[in-house]
Parts: C-alpha cells; structure tokens; sequence
DNA sequence: CTGAAAGCGCTTACAG
DNA sequence: CTGAAAGCGCTTACAG
C-alpha cells in the first residue's frame, strides 16, 4: 500500500539492495538469472524508484523547469509541445509553471522549481536578470527563450523588429500607400518589437497605429476604428494573427475587400491564418522549433557543466504569402 | 558553485541545521533573532531547497503528474491553464508529459512520473484501466479527464453523446432535413461518442458521414465531399470547430451560403468560433474547468488520503447559438 | 558478479 | 526555543 521500495524488491529477490539497484538500472555487472529475479519482484511488488531519492544521490533531477507567460491559445501549446518532444527524446521531465501574468509571480514560481530541476527554460517578458541572478542557484544553467533578458547559458530569440519591416516592405512592394498597425500590448516585449520595425520602415509622416492586446476582439476593434476614422489605410501590418482574424471580420462586415481595398499582413501563421477567407499572409516563426531548439541549447548548457556562456540565437520571421496581401492597386 | 544547503545556511547563521530547517520553513518554534540571521544567510548564499530530500523525508512531492494526449492547440492549452491555476492556487507544482501517440509511449510516460509525484491527472484516449492498475504504485492516486477509463479515484468526462444529440436536435428545429456529420478520427473515444449522438438522434435512413481527423484541412475535405456527391446536405454537425472552420471555407468557395442553405454546427467553442463569417454555433465545454476541477478532484482524493472511490463528473456541453445555424427554411 | 556501508540533504520526534 | 541524531530511499566506490 505504501508503495515498495528498493529495499523490499531485494528481500523478495533475496538479493541485496545494490544488486536490485543494479538490475534495476539496467547496469551489465549483474548476473543475468539475477536480474530476471529482481526485475519479476519488481513487478510483482509494482516497485517505481523514488525520483527524489535517486536525484539526492545522483545529483541530477533529469527535470527541466518551464516558466510561461500568461498566454493563451497555439502558441503557449506550440511551444510546449516542441520542448516536450525534445525532452523526451534525452528522457528528462518537465516541469511547467505557466499563467504568470506579472513579474513577483514568476519570480516566485522560479524560486519554488529551483530545487526539483537541473535547468530551467524561461520564456517571460517580465523576469529581468537582476530578478534571476538574485534568486537562484549560482549553478542553474538558464535559457530563455523569446523573452527580454538575453542572459543565463543562451536564449533563442525572434526577430521581431525584422519580422516589422518585412511586413512593411511586403505591403510597399504591393503598392500600399498608407499604412496602418494594429499592435500588441505595450507592456509586452515583442508587440513593442513588432511596432519598432513597422514604424522605421513605414514611409508616412504619422502612421496610425491602434494598439490591441493579441486578442480577436481587439482587432476588430482596431478594424472598427480605422473605419471610422479619417481615410481607410489600404495595408494593415496586424502583430499577430489572432488580432488579424477579427481584423478581416470587421472589414468584411463592413463591406471592405481585402486584399482589393485593404492589404493585411498577420504574425505567428497560426494554423487558422491559411483557412481565414481570404487566406492570411503573416510571418511565420516555427514556434515547435523555438521550444526544440531551447531545450537542446539548456541540454547542451548542462552537458558543458552549466558555466559556458552562449551567444543567443535570432530567428528570422518567414514571410507566408497568401491572398490576404496579393493588393497590387497599381 | 554547487549549491548551498541547509548546512552551509546553518553554518553561515551559527544555529543547528534544525533550527535552519525551521527558520526555512517558516514554524513558529524559532526565535526571531535566529529566524532572521537563518533567512538573511540563506540570501546571501543563494540557498534554494533541494525538493528532493525534503520529499524522500516528508513522502509528499507537491507534484502532481499530467499525462496528455497527442493533442494540439486550444484544447490542450486550456486545459493545462485550468489545471495549472488551480495547482498554483495549492502550491502544487506539476509535471507534465504531452504528446503521446500511441498507448506504450503513454504508459512508459506514466511509470516515469510513478515515483515523482502525489498523484497522477491522466488525459489520455490510449490508457486503460488495466495498464494503468500494471504500472502504478497502489497508493497513487489517479483523476482522469475527459477519458476512456474511468477508474482510478474519479474521472471527470464530457457527455460527448449528449453533445451530438443537442446538435442534431437544434439543426431539426432550425427545419433541416438532410443531416450529414464530419466525424473526429476513428480511434478516438470523444469523436465516437459524438458521432453515435449524431446517429442516434438523427431521423434518416442512412445518414451521410465522413471521418475527418480533427483539423481545419479534414473538414475542408469533409465539406469537398459533400458538395460532390449527390444532393447536398441542409445541415452538418461537425464534431470540432476547427473542422467546422475548414468546412465554412469550402462552402463559401463554393459559393454555398451559411446557414441559408446549409446550417453549421461546430464543437468547443474555441476562441475563434465568434470570429468566422458567419460565427459558429457550438457546443461549449468549459474546457478550463475541466481542468481545473480535475486538479481539484484529485487533491480531494490526495486529502483523504488516496483511497476512496469518487463517482464520475460528467460535464454537459451546452449549446452557443450563432449564426452558422439560423436556418429557418420553413 | 556481489554485498556492506557511507552518504546525498533534508525533517522531525526526542530530550533538554 | 534549541540541537544531536535517526532515517527517508537510493547509488556508488570499495573490498572481495
């Protein structure tokens, strides 16, 4: 009832303790008839190793700690899932820690892992390095992963500013004369990112810019105040493809072509961006592969004994032509 | 370097590792004089617990395992953010393994959690009872969502049978005739039992079906079939919405008008239900709740410790009336 | 190939 | 309020 331990596997294998450790773990200095023995009475008594005994001896937890942001929806789950692959492929466990919608409570949540893993993945907008550096272990290697702090053994970062300007230079290139954003919300790291490279590369004295907060709604309501105020941009660059959806849907309610009157260019190429009517064209960042490549870079991390530093790696926004943008007024 | 411990904390503070061990843990049997040299010392050395030894002692991990299935997108995510709130909201910490496409992945995912956590939140379409009753400790207990079993200390499951049913009957009353269904993939318990609910309510000799798979694409070629074989149907339940939002995109390439001359009835509720052209109607199933409450049952059973029998929460999905299914070609 | 023993870092009666 | 000591379940030199 109170779960078998090591110690009672060897007594029903009338072996020693060290001896079903050994088979246990799959070691080749085992007599073979030995290990059958051991590896039945585990069965039999259901036997499953105490994690916390093993990592005190071993002093590793082959548990990697992820901290998330308080994002909703396919990307959070993208991420999650290309990190999860990777980790099983090296047998390391996962602990997650996600919705932490200001910085005290990530930096709590950091502190409460900082026992259980070997590394931790942080992906937040709020954590700063002074936040890290003053709370955990000297010893834990960090990666971040699309977050401020370019800090700790690495971090994989997206080119948002780049992913801006493509966006525009797509737009011009389509003929577009007057340009609008739809952005994310300022706090956030990445919407401001997004921003940065619309406005450097938008040639307009005072581009309109509506700021949203990633969800539909909000781009609709962004749709909705461009259409009722001034003359109608006829390209919208949207931060993200969330933003994009109820940004096609105010437009077409309200009798506005796209991509004919108005060109729209989304973020993320969430799966839904390629089933909208019209087709989104948007900036893809394969998010599975941003989660695969952080594991690997805090595998690696652990692996070189945590202390190396790492430069970060920037990955570049893909434009994702689809009909949304095909404006050519000209 | 390698990281402090409660020793290095005790030294530093000039108290026994006992009294530190209190201090640390916030009891009420230490001098304040002690309690804050302990916890000034235990900054300055950056000490962080080791879960671990602290759980082989007190045989609690403060963990709770999550086995999920090979799901993406909205679903998955919402319902780790319900399981997460909750588990936040106790100071559990979880473990968290994804993606497991068939039973022995699942089942070999489960034996190495076994011995890391207090119990065990399974959502899993693979495992049955009898895999789970081979690899467990006894004592661990085990909730499991929206499953194929529902053994283990108590289950919270969605009526996706009743969900059928309810779809069939509104788009019968919207005075549709010609019913066809877009069915989830074969294998999977949830898209079976929508689609018997479709078949058992629907009031037709033979029904059309086509099995999709789940995503946007599977519906769009749902609906490509129906619109080149034989008379088109006047209503479809389509049993998620991401198959519902290929299956509107078809329609409307064909020129097909929705719900004017086909209703639409999706399942989820996913975010962007209240965004396609038209919005869809639903089934909506608090998918945060979910697992929110499945976090929930399985602390009751952990509180009560481990042993008792729960019955099973079945959670019925309720109907979101929007446009795709205002039909009314009587 | 095998076993006795030390020790990982912590908590918790127990005695004071 | 405090400390010395036992022990949680495991792995790993070490000696044989």
């Amino acid at each position: 009832m109170a779960g078998a331990t090591l110690k009672d596997v060897a007594r029903e294998a009338n072996v020693s303790i060290a001896s079903a450790s050994r088979a246990i773990n799959g070691l080749d200095n085992v007599a073979e008839a030995v290990k059958v023995r051991v590896l039945e009475a585990a069965a039999r008594l259901r036997y499953v190793p105490h994690g916390g005994a093993r990592s005190l001896v071993t002093s590793r937890t082959n548990t990697i700690g992820v901290l998330l942001p308080d994002i909703y929806g396919e990307f959070f789950a993208e991420i999650i899932r290309g990190v999860d692959v990777a980790a099983r492929a090296r047998g390391l466990h996962l602990l997650v820690s996600g919705s932490h919608g200001n910085p005290d409570e990530a930096v709590r949540a950091m502190r409460a892992m900082g026992g259980r893993v070997d590394g931790l993945l942080v992906m937040s907008p709020f954590v700063e390095s002074h936040d890290l550096a003053a709370i955990l272990p000297l010893s834990l290697p960090v990666v971040t992963i699309a977050s401020r702090i370019g800090s700790g053994q690495g971090s994989i970062s997206v080119d948002n500013f780049g992913g801006g300007v493509t966006a525009v230079k797509h737009l011009l290139e389509q003929g577009c004369k007057r340009l609008a954003h739809i952005s994310g919300p300022s706090h956030n790291f990445e919407a401001e990112e997004r921003k940065r490279g619309f406005l450097s590369a938008v040639r307009q004295p005072s581009p309109v810019v509506f700021e949203g907060d990633f969800t539909e709604e909000s781009g609709y309501r962004g749709a909705k105040a461009f259409l009722a105020s001034g003359p109608l941009p006829d390209g919208i660059f949207v931060a993200n493809d969330m933003m994009a959806v109820g940004c096609l849907l105010a437009l077409s309610e309200a009798g506005v072509k796209v991509p004919q009157d108005v060109a729209l260019v989304g973020f993320d190429d969430i799966p839904i961006a390629r089933f909208t009517s019209p087709p989104l064209t948007t900036l893809r960042v394969g998010i599975f592969d941003l989660g695969r490549r952080g594991l690997e870079l805090l595998v690696a991390a652990l692996d070189e004994g945590g202390m190396q530093e790492h430069e970060g790696l920037v990955v570049t926004p893909e434009l994702v032509l689809r009909d949304s943008s095909r404006h050519k007024t000209g």
